[in-house]
RNA sequence: GGUCCGGUGGCAGAGUGGUGAUGCAGAGGACUGCAAAUCCUCGAAUGCCGGUUCGAUUCCGGCCCGGACCUCCA
């Protein structure tokens, strides 16, 4: 078997990977807030750990990869109330939008995708469990869990609680204990979704949903979680936390993987700067966009920083392009040694890159056993899902370019070079680049 | 201010204690009526200063620069 190592984020150390069930590998991921559109940074996360999944998948029998949809948050209300559209209208909406654009960029669907709304039974019973074990406190329709009480607290992201509270630029509400204490439990209005607690009508903090439902559906302990790196404080410093306090002698999750932060032309991705991208935005460009993004987050290193451009998207695009012509129809045999050799090696995808470049170069030699690897390769990768006529062409009724092409071969048969170039000159100008080879004349769309 | 991460050719981006992958861009060539695609060849990089070492881009320390986070942003 293959050994997998990944750098985990708790220890800031690559350790060799093993999950706590040999034939089972589980992992959670922070999936969206359903409130808006997902852009191309929440895309990234995605992209990553769909690849990890599909290699755990290849290495273990089983693996069950959860990843959640918070439909209850305070933006959510906000919006429903800046646009007065219904709660259930914008979640459902947003969720479908949210599953198109993850598909649009390769990425399978989690094995579990839970709803937080579904599992407010789960995170009561959790807070319940905190109260009683000292870990936690009711205080005027609020819980908070007391960090105090926790000794750990802060270790997953190396603060400790003084360096928090230097930096905190909070105002601190008036029924904490501590400053730092946050919220499990909080009180709804008449107007804002709500549920019966033993606290009173409310609606769970935004921490609370990830460890509920990390536990209903793989465990108090289980093996991978993974996420932004932005979200390693607080949030996952207090999933940790409440994890750990409600189930005394679990591990949680073992190992933590944070991706890096998407910058836009070497800012910071903002709707204040201007440079916010939706998948949307990024699929308007064409219907490869998707395929080159993906391609994209995979040529950098899924924890170092990625700064999107579009001159890069187009990049790898063309990467892609020379894949496809290298592969043709060769179908699948198994993945390169090297690809895999990399991918276990902390998930080391500008590097299995480079392998399929290799591939590429021998494919386009004449070398079918490369084309099969090439092929197998790139579907480990989840590149490259269109096949090559709809990569190149696009779909659609093509006689017209046919009609064309033929007019420039009669052109090009008595020797009317002029009227030739012509034809294609215009043909470009529709974006339709032709291609004379030994073979014949090829056509697909320019970009 | 605090914690953490990183600084490699024009750009992107790996690896490595012993003459630095890969892709894009660029130069020259083959092929082509001309292009495109493909192939061949080439130029071009390890932020700065110390230390350890026979030898450092790699390990250690300092500095400079960039980035993430510091109570609900993936």
């Amino acid at each position: 078997m293959l050994d997998l190592h990944f750098h985990n984020s708790a220890t800031r150390r690559k350790e060799k990977f093993t999950p706590l069930d040999a034939l089972h590998v589980r992992m959670y991921v922070c999936g969206p807030t359903v409130y808006d559109l997902a852009h191309i940074g929440n895309a990234r996360p995605v992209i990553v750990f769909d690849v990890l999944s599909r290699l755990l998948r290849r290495v273990y029998p089983r693996v069950t990869y959860a990843r959640n949809i918070t439909d209850v948050d305070d933006k959510i209300i906000d919006r429903a109330r800046d646009s007065g559209e219904p709660i259930d209208s914008i979640t459902t909406r947003t969720t479908a939008d949210y599953h198109a654009d993850m598909a649009s960029v390769g990425a399978m669907r989690p094995d579990i995708e839970p709803r937080a709304t579904t599992h407010i039974a789960e995170m009561i019973t959790l807070i319940e469990k905190l109260i009683a074990g000292g870990h936690a406190y009711a205080a005027e329709g609020h819980v908070l869990f007391a960090v105090k009480s926790f000794d750990k607290y802060g270790k997953l992201s190396g603060r400790s609680p003084e360096d928090l509270l230097a930096g905190a630029r909070v105002e601190v509400a008036t029924y904490k204990n501590d400053p730092g204490d946050f919220v499990l439990w909080k009180p709804s209005t008449d107007d804002m979704p709500g549920w019966n607690s033993p606290w009173g009508r409310g609606r769970p903090g935004w921490h609370i949903e990830c460890s509920a439902m990390s536990w209903k559906h793989l465990g108090e302990s289980f093996d991978i979680h993974g996420g932004g790196e932005d979200l390693l404080f607080p949030h996952h410093e207090n999933e940790v936390a409440q994890s750990l306090c409600a189930f005394p002698g679990s591990v949680f999750a073992r190992v933590w993987m944070h991706n890096g932060m998407l910058r836009v032309n070497g800012e910071k991705m903002s709707k204040s700067l201007g440079n916010f991208r939706t998948v949307r935005d990024l699929l308007a460009l064409g219907p490869w966009a998707g395929e080159a993004y993906r391609m994209l987050v995979l040529k950098t290193h899924y924890r170092a920083v990625l700064d999107y451009s579009e001159d890069a998207l187009h990049g790898a695009k063309k990467e892609l392009d020379r894949f496809q012509r290298a592969m043709g129809n060769a179908k699948p045999s198994a993945p390169h040694a090297d690809v895999l050799a990399a991918l276990a090696d902390d998930l080391n995808t500008p590097l299995a890159v480079s392998v399929l470049h290799r591939l590429a170069d021998a494919a386009l030699a004449g070398d079918a056993d490369a084309a099969s690897s090439l092929r197998a390769s790139v579907d480990l990768l989840g590149l490259c899902w269109t096949d090559a006529e709809t990569w190149f062409r696009g779909e659609g009724d093509n006689a017209v370019i046919e009609a064309a092409i033929n007019a420039r071969l009669a052109a090009r048969a008595a020797k009317n070079f002029a009227e030739a170039d012509r034809i294609r000159a215009d043909l470009l100008a529709q974006g339709i680049l032709l291609e004379d080879n030994a073979g014949g004349t090829t056509w697909r769309r320019a970009s």
